[in-house]
DNA sequence: TTGGGCTTGCAACTCAGTTGCATACACATT
DNA sequence: AATGTGTATGCAACTGAGTTGCAAGCCCAA
């Protein structure tokens, strides 16, 4: 997210218990300008403090829980997990590389236009819209040449 | 995809020997309208003959390298295998629950107009766009009441 | 008839995440 | 102070979906 964010005031204003862990957690994850594997997480967190894996993992469902992290699917069988939706942090699409798994953020304006319109379609309730452009990033464009 | 179609004439029409496991499991995957796990197409082809989950995953691998299959992310852990796309059988979108899981297909038209033209962006190559909607299918509204 | 490649099966494995249960700590009640 | 109650974390074992290694069966070619 930005470097100013207070986590501890972010979890405390969604009813969470601002504990150590879970302030590294959600850091972690704002810090970062691309959504992360809980992997990455485990090995950011890791840098300053000791974190059992299914601590990890619980406090992601919680953060996922109160809106705080988005859990996201890049195509393959691991989840990235990024900063929740925020009036300075808006819905965006997501690129992922098919050939190294990174995943980035892309600009909201990608979004098309008018995607939110199809709200009802056959019966169905229709609560949100995953975009995700697959592709070669930048780099692996790069190691190619 | 539909009930004339010669699913060992495709197969070999893309270069695959069309054994009657493989038959079997393009078969299933075509009669249906959804996309399907894994876990659903064996029990499919189950019902007809014996088959071992892992040649099952071998066939999947194959038919989606050839193009004949398309493997398609629900947004849980579990892929779903749906027809490649050919000229009766376009591009588009899909749906998922987010109570029961299931995925549908949508119609090719509610893929927002002008989505391929985000070709290039930041010195990435996009290669394809995947547009998911999620929400509540009509069948988990109706046993809510 | 022998040899190579293709197809399938079985056992064991991997990876990402989950469950069960125990321990530690905080804070409230007596 | 002693006790209880809830919350946070850790550790071991487990699960589900898919993968790997290797062996066996089959087909056709030399
Ligand atoms: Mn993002
Ligand atoms: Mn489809
Ligand atoms: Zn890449
Ligand atoms: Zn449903």
């Amino acid at each position: 997210m930005c470097e100013r964010c207070n986590y501890a005031e972010m979890l405390e204003g969604h009813g969470v218990d601002p504990t150590p862990l879970r302030q590294a957690v959600l850091r972690s994850i704002g810090e970062e300008s691309r959504p992360l594997a809980a992997v990455e997480i485990i090995a950011a967190v890791r840098d300053q403090m000791s974190i059992n894996k299914v601590t990890l993992y619980r406090i992601l469902d919680l953060l996922v829980d109160r809106g705080l992290v988005k859990r996201l699917s890049a195509g393959d069988r691991a989840f990235r997990y990024g900063m929740g939706e925020t009036r300075h942090h808006p819905e965006h699409p997501h690129f992922v590389c098919s050939q190294c798994g990174v995943m980035e953020c892309l600009e909201p304006d990608l979004l098309p236009a008018g995607i939110r319109k199809f709200q009802i379609k056959g019966k169905r309730i229709i609560k949100h819209v995953d975009v995700r452009f697959e592709g070669i990033c930048e780099s692996c464009l790069k190691a190619r040449m």
